[in-house]
DNA sequence: CGTACATTCTAATGAATTAAAGAATAAAAG
DNA sequence: CTTTTATTCTTTAATTCATTAGAATGTACG
């Protein structure tokens, strides 16, 4: 076997991971399952996608060992092999929004008040939201939250925010977050906060993006693997 | 606009990023310019393909911004936008390799040597070499090693190594790099040094590994960008 | 100014991919 | 055992991609 060759196979493989990311849709699954394992019912919602094809879709992910999956009672769990695996969506991601201007122009778009989405320094975040100083709310489901979210984050999830307002201090800076830069649950967290005369801003980051960085999490369980 | 056409607007553009790293050939280029900038041509030879295949290629990659190319007299010279590409390239193949058996495998089969070729602890290597306890060699062409090379490094191209291998000590260990886990040159050049009696080892991290594991680097030039 | 050389552009073909619709399977519940 | 529900498999048409070969472009050198 010639060198050639050699060569040619290993970066086929490789290729195999790059095909599977190569896909809007598959991208989207990526970044809903690093928010935990969901059945492919929960995906085909969330994506607004038949299930036949988040199946299908999922079967190719899988194929590249990238997601595995079980069966829990009637329904099929799919979960992220490993956090690199998440690593990887945030890194290409990243790569995506510092070269491709266009992707940049679309997110900005994507903003309701573009004045105050600049995403917050991580630095100073975590130290002003044990003093208080701030209110992070995690505004994902409920379930995401309890699998992992920042530290000093209150669970708030999107569809329980308007008959909860009350429990959040007037008198504080409310900073929300959600699944990551391309997810819009915190925005309208944020437009209905303003609409009741909070101060509102967003946090970009979502779990991965913070463990992307190298900060700590608060988790329930520490995920096996 | 609503929310679902964004979202796919925006993934889509993720997406380029992802097809454009879809394709082994585009792979290796990504990983031969990691090395520094390199013609058309050089490129085509290093790969074993056509000129215009080496072309489109390329295109596709400017296309997705993660190359950028400019004219030299009768050459058109690329280089990578960024450092994140070349980081990119590493974080892909890593998820590869873990969760790619059969990449694994084939890593495996190419070396000659697999007893010794386990790559070594990147922790205790520079105070080692620091100390002269080992000597590290750098194989590949002087030009790549010109840019960017492991601390206490010395070059010694594959192409001279047989003339001058009377310039590496009798009685030191010699670690051979050249430019990741996928590249031979390394190999060939330990596999000559034992032929010499020499005692010699692999380190399968090229300078990209090296970086993307917060390593530092000496480099002639302070790259701008 | 024209030749030589490197590179890119332009088809053209076969292979691979997406998404949709219908058939088929698998497990759970009555 | 049969029905229900959830998921996967199969087929199809439209799209995109990799590769090759030939034409065209751009730059340097005489």
């Amino acid at each position: 076997m010639n060198k050639r060759s050699l060569k040619d196979l290993l970066y086929e493989q490789v290729a195999r991971v790059g095909s599977a990311v190569a896909s809007p849709k598959r991208l989207e699954l990526l970044e809903v399952l690093a928010q935990g394992e969901k059945t492919v019912e929960q995906l085909a919602s969330e994506l607004s996608i038949d299930i036949k094809l988040a199946s299908a879709h999922l079967k190719r992910l899988k194929a590249a060992h990238l997601v595995t999956s079980r069966r829990a009672g009637k329904h099929v769990v799919y979960q992220l092999s490993g956090t690199d695996v998440a690593l990887l969506w945030v890194q290409l991601r990243q790569v995506a929004e510092e070269h491709l201007l266009e992707l940049r122009l679309a997110l900005d778009r994507m903003v309701a008040n573009p004045e105050h989405l600049t995403p917050m320094a991580r630095e100073g975040l975590l130290e002003q939201a044990r003093r208080g100083e701030i209110i992070v709310i995690d505004v994902r489901p409920r379930a995401e939250y309890d699998r992992a979210h920042l530290p000093y984050a209150r669970s708030m999830p999107l569809s329980e925010l308007v008959s909860r307002i009350a429990e959040l201090p007037r008198n504080r800076e409310i900073v929300a977050y959600c699944r990551g830069p391309f997810c819009l649950m915190a925005d309208e967290a944020i437009e209905m906060l303003r609409n009741k005369g909070r101060q509102a801003r967003k946090l970009s980051d979502g779990v991965s993006e913070w463990q992307a960085a190298g900060l700590p999490l608060e988790t329930l369980v520490v995920t096996p693997q």
